[in-house]
DNA sequence: CTGAAAGCGCTTACAG
DNA sequence: CTGAAAGCGCTTACAG
């Protein structure tokens, strides 16, 4: 393995001229800069990182925790997050937070080989997540709050987004909706259903009909929810699912059922999963900004391993409303 | 930072005692190691992985290379990654190949980030990919082959899976046969189809009608392949979609033409993804086994890393056949 | 502007 | 069974 000695031996020059000409110090000759570029190449040198993070005390990657792969919305942030990482020369690692006994992260924070950490786990923290936090380790949440806890949070608006369908529906003449929440653990859901009933509350527009998932988000509880609200017998026009997964079930069950969409009645969800334009569903929907999120979160984790900030940041990246064909027909069908 | 010479200091030994009871080295006498594992326990060490991997010129570390987020797969396919490595005390880095200016996995591997690398991005094999194999470095082929290149692989039997969707059909009494194959720049595509048509030909059975997806797997290609077949006038009884996110699209563009499946024509797909189950698609899929793949993925990928092994390997991991609502009528519909 | 040297925190021969 | 010491490959004061 080529190491800067050997890269020093070819150039001439010391190898601590070598590490300084690698970290662009300003101070070094431009010919000997040349010189030392010139064997770099020739002898095929690569810096070791883990010489570089041992000396520099510093892992050069941050961590990101994941768990529930069944939410179809994280995969986007994951890719989001390499893309945003990949620009900012840092390694991604990857933890899953659904194996308990697993070398955790909170233990790749101890044991330096991530800087920080962005935790997307939807659900509430674990344990070893507040232990973190508390020994003031960089950690972000992403797209998450945390209830008990001050923390930096880089998230959608969930609230707002909840809010901005309720808007939707009445402002297009809506009166009696009827909504499929997701469940209550984790963080998005109890806060788009609280948007939600916000604004019709306001508006002095009862709730027909709605539903908690008990369980995880998923195709199946939009399912049933959906069921539950026909065989209730309220027939509202329109309804509101706090998740597209959610929304995917809802509308074939109405479908099996023969309820039309959207002539007898409006489906919108939240999320803006790229399945939502899909004809099967060609759902209308809130869409997340996941390329902002991502950003926002890596610039915010970034400060705080930097240690340039002090004060607790709750970071709101609004979310786009995408009127489709499940709510409104549309001009050009697809 | 707490360092083993701390442990060393409280426990009343040296810090080789220390690092000898870390490793589990048998030849510490109980006593010590209870004292040292008390200090440990009393100071809150962590390991410091970086002078570990430096000294002991190893990462403890593995990348995987993803691309093409679109594809529903590969999500599933990271997570029982994430896993895996998990049980094995591995960390796991993730890079994104889609983007050409970002540090990528040869630097990685080459600046000791990581000790070996999966690669399962779908489409061939980049330049750098060919570099690193051809300087014997640790690398697995993760669901897909390379042509030019002898390398280890593991992978679903791409092949197999669509030999026995063909012998799933023609068992079936189906005789007019239509297919929408996946790209050919990918690998899985080409096999897929290759062991559909070996089989449908040892038969005697021509293919109706064809298409090959043009650009990337998706619910549009299905859609517009299902459209195309529909626009040709022919009219088989059965059709083979060589990935279940075809399959949908397909699916989709049947029931807006009121084609009726599975009455009129039975539709199969390949990849077994979790909404292949749901109602709106209900689809017989050849589900692949994503745990076995990544598991195999990476004990190969360890050997290589510990050079335990020496000759090639090509490892198939078989795909399960999953009987749904798009091919015959269920007794229990959902 | 450059070099010699210290030291980051480990592991592991080498003595004892 | 244990300790003193070398050394993994860097970065960065400190001299010059």
């Amino acid at each position: 393995m080529v190491t800067s000695r050997d890269v020093a031996k070819v150039a001439g020059v010391s190898q601590a001229t070598v590490s300084r000409v690698i970290n662009r110090h300003a101070t070094v000759d431009p010919t000997i800069r040349t010189r030392v570029l010139a064997a770099m190449e020739s002898t095929g040198y690569v810096l070791n990182v883990s010489a570089k993070a041992m000396r520099t005390q510093s892992a050069g990657a941050i961590g990101v925790v994941t768990s529930e792969i069944q939410n179809p919305f994280l995969p986007y942030l994951l890719d989001a997050l390499t893309r945003a990482a990949s620009r900012r020369s840092l390694t991604l690692v990857v933890w899953n937070d659904d194996d308990p006994d697993a070398p955790n992260a909170r233990e790749g924070l101890a044991s330096r080989v991530v800087d920080g950490i962005i935790f997307t786990a939807a659900t509430t923290a674990s344990v070893g997540m507040h232990d973190l936090i508390r020994q003031g380790r960089p950690v972000v949440l992403c797209n998450r709050a945390a209830q008990d806890i001050d923390i930096d949070v880089v998230m959608s608006d969930h609230y707002g987004s909840g809010q901005a369908s309720a808007r939707y529906l009445l402002g297009n003449g809506h009166t009696s909706i009827a909504a499929i929440f997701g469940p209550d653990r984790t963080y998005a859901s109890p806060a788009r259903q609280a948007g939600f009933r916000q604004v019709l509350d306001e508006a002095g527009i009862p709730l027909l009909h709605s539903s908690v998932v008990d369980g995880q988000t998923s195709y199946e509880a939009g399912h049933a929810g959906a069921m539950q609200m026909l065989d209730s017998g309220e027939r509202p026009d329109a309804i509101f699912c706090s998740s597209d997964i959610i929304a995917f079930g809802a509308l074939d069950a109405f479908r099996s059922r023969g309820v039309r969409v959207p002539d007898d009645l409006w489906v919108c969800g939240v999320d803006g999963l790229p399945m939502a334009a899909w004809s099967a569903f060609d759902l209308t929907t809130q869409q997340q900004d996941v390329e902002a999120i991502a950003e926002a979160s890596l610039d915010r984790l970034l400060e705080r391993v930097g240690g340039t900030t002090e004060h607790v940041e709750h970071l709101l990246i609004p979310t786009g409303l995408v009127v489709r064909g499940s709510t409104e027909h549309m001009p050009w069908p697809v």
